[in-house]
RNA sequence: GUGGAUGUAGCUCAGUUGGUUAGAGCGCAGGAUUGUGGAUCCUGAGGCCGAGGGUUCGAAACCCUUCAUCCACCCCA
């Protein structure tokens, strides 16, 4: 029995680590216009840091978290997502003293023990944004913007944006009494949601069933009950959404299941991703860095998962991988020993050059190029050797010339010029 | 953690009520073309039929267990 990796883990092969490769260029890409700087923090933290940071009651703490512990007998867990460790980084190094706020940017892969589907494995790569340090509604809005410009490079359009606002510690406690009053004689709804009605009565909201949904389409809203601060800050992110002229829903029973979330939240879904259909989500954690550290510091972010946005990139169907520019083919010994310098002259001249390494026929070697998608083939006879000169052939035309040895460099310069 | 579907060649899949040497297409290797790719044709390599156990004279097929994949629930990116 041959091992195979782990459950929930996938490989990522060529060609698609090309894609991915060109996925991460154009979050740096994007994150650059932005003014994002990128954080790189350690794949496994204490685990304190996310029992406290995401809340003891969810469910990322209480089952789907990958702990251990250390030959120190510290329990130590992988981390399920990047806010958290973000945040602790931003204490840590007392960023607090800087120019606020600190505008971050992160990648990397994240674990978390749940049985995998469409869209969902135990290790999964996110790309997140954080900006520690500002309430401004305007900076919930450039984060969206930021995501929405990020999939947008991509040429996918077809995804929709919902928000809310779950107010402050200020005002969600008189909502959430509403709420409970609400639901209480309500014996209908759904074993979950009995069970959710002590825990978290928020998730009852966006619960699934159609009988709950029912009963929640009835039920009090929260952003009827917001506090005048936390009204005019969710109008003022609806307003600049809408100067932006960014598309986006109002969603009163959307709320997120981590507890740090405070004000405004939202998502970002495709209805290409089959029941996992978040590309990216978020949104303000005001009281985060107090609950992990001693400082009531603001912050907002969101993460996006990238095997999602591949998913929706195989739709769009791209090419992404670079072609060979050159392939050498050889004609006899004397050829395939001359062409051991040829390549290399090539490849330190910056051109992508390979070779057959085998020794075979012609035909082989003029098919070997053909599959790897090479532009030229550099065919380098025994007679040609002997005059000094090799044929250079156009794969896409069929046509040949000779180049003299010494001057192949050159004529690759000439043949790769950029087209006006 | 729960439910459903599926595991046969590198890939996509056939395989009759259980019957002896397990097939196809694509891909791969070689050749037709001993010095020139894409098309065509020929030849070849490649399988512990996911793993373990059981039933049977005989199992890829039936039963049990287990692992994995896919989909959904829970929840989330």
């Amino acid at each position: 029995m041959t091992i195979k990796a782990p459950r929930g883990t996938n490989d990522i092969l060529p060609p698609a680590s090309f894609k991915w490769n060109y996925i991460e260029k154009h979050a740096h890409e994007i994150c650059r216009r932005y003014n994002y700087q990128e954080i790189r923090t350690p794949i496994f933290e204490h685990t304190e840091l996310f029992a406290r940071g995401i809340g003891e009651a969810t469910d990322i703490v209480q089952k789907e978290m990958y702990t251990f512990t250390d030959k120190s007998d510290r329990s130590i867990t992988l981390r399920p997502e990047g806010t958290a460790p973000v945040a602790r980084a931003f204490l840590e190094h007392k960023l607090y003293g800087k120019a606020l706020p600190k505008k971050f940017f992160y990648f990397g892969p994240m674990f978390r023990y749940e049985r995998p589907q469409a869209g969902r494995y135990r290790q999964f790569h996110q790309f997140g944004v954080e900006v520690i340090g500002s309430d401004a509604p305007d900076v919930d809005v450039e984060i969206i913007t930021l995501g929405i410009d990020f999939i947008e490079e991509f040429g996918f359009e077809d995804y929709y944006v919902e928000i809310n606002s779950i107010g402050c510690p200020e005002c969600r406690p008189s909502y959430l009494e509403e709420l409970k009053t609400y639901l209480a004689g309500k014996e209908e709804l759904c074993e979950n949601c009995q069970e959710r009605l002590k825990t978290n009565p928020l998730r009852v909201l966006d619960c699934k069933s159609p009988v709950c949904q029912e009963i929640v389409s009835e039920a009090p809203v929260i952003t009827d009950y917001l506090c005048p601060d936390c009204q005019e800050n969710f109008s003022q992110v609806k307003q600049g959404l809408e100067k932006l002229k960014l598309d986006f829903k109002e969603v009163p029973t959307l709320v997120r299941g981590l507890d740090y979330y405070t004000n405004t939240v939202f998502e970002v879904k495709s209805d290409e991703l089959g029941a996992q259909d978040a590309i990216f989500s978020g949104g303000r954690y005001n009281g985060l860095l107090e609950e992990i550290g001693d400082r009531d510091i603001p912050a907002t972010g969101f993460a996006l998962g990238l095997e999602r946005l591949e998913i929706l990139l195989e739709e769009a169907a791209r090419e992404f991988g670079d072609d060979l520019q050159v392939y050498i083919t050889t004609i006899g010994e004397e050829a395939e020993a001359e062409s051991l310098d040829i390549l290399h002259r090539l490849r330190q001249a910056g051109y992508s050059a390979d070779r057959d390494y085998g020794g075979r026929s012609v035909g082989s070697q003029m098919k070997d190029a053909d599959r790897k998608n090479s532009r030229y083939c550099l065919i380098i006879g025994s007679e040609e050797l002997k005059a000094g000169e090799v044929n250079l052939r156009d794969m896409k035309s069929g046509e040949e010339e000779s180049v003299p040895l010494d001057g192949i460099l050159e004529q690759m310069s000439k043949v790769f010029e950029p087209e006006p």
